[in-house]
RNA sequence: GUGGCUGUAGCUCAGCUGGUAGAGCACCGGGUUGUGGUCCCGGUGGCCGCGGGUUCGAAUCCCGUCAGUCACCCCA
C-alpha cells in the first residue's frame, strides 16, 4: 500500500491552523448574531435540477452517487448534487418552509461547499462559506442591501487579517445604461466590463464590440461607465454626466448612492462604489458585492454576494432577497501560504503536569483535574521520562507551563524559566496564557 | 474542463553530457546519573510523487498518471 497523498482541492489544515479558523468562525457567528441573523444549516446535497436552475454551473457541480446504483432507474434530473452555494439551497429552503418562517427572514449558515473547478492557491473544489441572506415576502426593502456590508465590516474587520475593501455596484445601473445606449447584449457587456482590471480597456472594447455587438462608440461609453468608482456618492454625478438616461438607471444610481453613503456613515472606508464590478452569477438584480483583501488582490474577491430578486420564486410567491458570502477557506489559505497567520502553540494546553514516576500517575491526575476544573487545559506528562525531556515535549508544542508535583507544588513558566510554588486550587495563569492567541 | 511550469529525507535544496543518492536545519541518543533551550560527539531517516517504456544500467531520457502552482474558464 503506497502512501496516502491529498486530493486536488480539498484542503485538509494542520492543528493550528484548525484552531486558528476556528477562532474565526466563532468570531464571524457571534458577529452575525449580534445583527439578528438566525442560524440555519441545510443539507449538502439539492436535487440536480434544483441546483441547475440558475446559470451554465452544470459542470462544476459534484453529483452524489451510490456505488450499487441501478444506472438505469434513476433519470438525471432527480439525481443530486453537492451544493456550489450557500444561496442556492437557501432560497429552496425558504420557498419549502415559507409558512413555517417569519418575514423578513433574516440568517446567516456556514458550510462547506462544493465546485469541480482547477484549483490553484486560494481556489479549492472543498470551502467554506460564511454566508448572510435577508429575504422577504413578495418585496425587499433596498436599505437591506446597505446592511451586508456593515454585518461583513464587523465581521471581516474583527478577524486579524489585513484591511478590506468591498467594492459595490448595482446592476440596475448598468442594465439601465446598456439600456439607454441600446446595446444588444448586456449579460455580455457585463462579462467583458468585469475583466476590466485584468486585461485592460483597449481588449474589452474589443471583446465588447466582438460578443456584445457594441458598436465602437457604445463601446467607448460601456467603459466610460465602467471606469467610474468613489467613496461616496460622487459617482452619480460622475454617471449622469455621460448623459444616458433610463428609468432603471435612476433607480439603480438612488440604490446604490444609499449602500455607500449607509456605509460611508458607519465604516468610513470600507465601501467603495465601483461600477466595473459585475459578478459573474447571472441570478443579481440589485446591489453586487465583491471585497478585495489588501496584499492578496491578485487572488480575486474573499466575499461576495448581491441582491435576488428572482431566485426564490413559486407560481405567484415570491420571496426577493440579497446576501453575501465570506469564502473562509480562501482567505484563510492565502493568509496562510504568506505566513501571516499564527497561533502561539499547537494544542490548546496550557500547562503539562511533570510525572516523576509512574507510582505517582494518579497524584499528578488530580492535579490535573483540580486545574481543569477551574477551565484551566491541561495534561499530563504521557511518561516518567527525565524532567528535561518532560520540559521539552511542552516546549515542542508551545505549552507555556510544566507543573511539577512535590512538597509544595510548583510551577514553572518555561518561556522565562521563572519557578513558583504554586496550589492547584488556586494557581491561574495570566489570562493571555490560558488558551492559545493568534500572531 | 484546456494548456504551461514544477515534484529528490519532516523542511529548504545539491546531484555535470544516464553508472542504483548528498548538505544544512529538524528529529533521536550520548556528554549533562530526573528541570529543556547553548555547545560538542554520534545516529535514524529517501523504491528520487506513482506506473509503464528506452537502455547492460534511469533521480537523470520518453509516455501516462497523481499532486502543487500559473494562465484560460469561472468564481469564495
Amino acid at each position: 500500500m503506497s502512501k496516502p497523498r491529498p486530493i486536488s482541492g480539498f484542503p485538509e489544515w494542520l492543528p493550528p491552523q484548525r484552531m486558528i479558523e476556528q477562532r474565526f468562525l466563532d468570531k464571524i457567528k457571534s458577529v452575525f448574531e449580534v445583527y439578528g441573523y438566525a442560524p440555519l444549516e441545510t443539507r449538502a446535497v439539492e436535487p440536480l435540477d434544483q441546483l441547475l436552475r440558475k446559470g451554465e454551473t452544470s459542470k462544476e457541480v459534484y453529483v452524489l452517487r451510490r456505488l450499487q446504483e441501478d444506472s438505469s432507474a434513476s433519470s438525471p434530473d432527480d439525481s443530486l448534487g453537492l451544493h456550489f452555494d450557500l444561496t442556492v439551497p437557501f432560497a429552496r429552503y425558504v420557498l419549502e418552509n415559507s409558512g413555517k418562517l417569519n418575514f423578513p427572514f433574516r440568517r446567516y449558515q456556514i458550510q462547506k461547499v462544493w465546485r469541480g473547478e482547477r484549483p490553484q492557491e486560494g481556489r479549492y473544489r472543498e470551502f467554506v462559506q460564511c454566508d448572510i441572506d435577508v429575504v422577504d415576502r413578495d418585496t425587499l426593502p433596498a436599505h437591506y442591501e446597505a446592511e451586508m456590508p456593515l454585518v461583513i465590516g464587523d465581521a471581516l474587520g474583527a478577524l486579524p487579517i489585513p484591511p478590506v475593501t468591498i467594492q459595490v455596484n448595482n446592476r440596475k445601473v448598468c442594465e439601465g445604461y446598456y439600456r439607454g445606449l441600446g446595446l444588444g447584449d448586456p449579460e455580455a457587456a457585463l462579462r467583458a466590463v468585469d475583466k476590466l482590471d485584468k486585461i485592460g480597456p483597449g481588449r474589452v472594447a474589443t471583446l465588447l464590440t466582438e460578443t456584445a455587438g457594441a458598436t465602437d462608440a457604445q463601446a467607448k461609453a460601456v467603459l466610460a461607465l465602467a471606469e467610474i468608482s468613489s467613496t461616496d456618492a460622487s459617482f452619480a454625478d460622475s454617471v449622469r454626466a455621460l448623459g444616458v438616461s433610463d428609468p432603471l438607471l435612476d433607480e439603480g444610481l438612488a440604490e446604490l448612492v444609499q449602500v455607500v453613503e449607509t456605509a460611508a456613515a458607519y465604516a468610513p472606508g470600507l465601501c467603495v462604489a465601483d461600477l466595473k464590478i459585475a459578478r459573474g452569477l447571472d441570478y443579481y438584480t440589485g446591489t453586487v458585492y465583491e471585497t478585495q483583501l489588501a496584499g492578496f488582490e491578485r487572488f480575486g474577491s474573499i466575499c461576495s454576494g448581491g441582491r435576488y430578486d428572482n431566485l426564490a420564486t413559486s407560481g405567484n410567491e415570491r420571496f426577493p432577497g440579497v446576501g453575501i458570502s465570506i469564502g473562509l477557506t480562501r482567505v484563510l489559505g492565502l493568509l496562510f501560504g504568506a505566513d501571516k497567520l499564527a497561533i502561539s502553540r499547537e494544542v490548546p494546553t496550557c500547562v503539562l503536569v511533570a510525572l516523576s514516576d509512574e507510582e505517582h500517575r494518579r497524584a499528578a491526575d488530580d492535579i490535573a483535574a483540580a486545574l481543569r476544573r477551574r477551565g484551566i487545559p491541561t495534561e499530563v506528562s504521557p511518561t516518567a521520562a527525565k524532567y528535561g525531556k518532560q520540559i521539552r515535549y511542552a516546549e515542542r508544542r508551545g505549552i507555556p507551563f510544566v507543573w511539577f508535583p512535590g512538597d509544595p507544588d510548583s510551577i514553572k513558566d518555561i518561556r522565562s524559566g521563572d519557578q513558583a510554588e504554586a496550589d492547584p486550587a488556586t494557581w491561574s495563569p495570566p489570562a493571555a496564557d490560558l488558551h492559545p492567541t493568534i500572531n
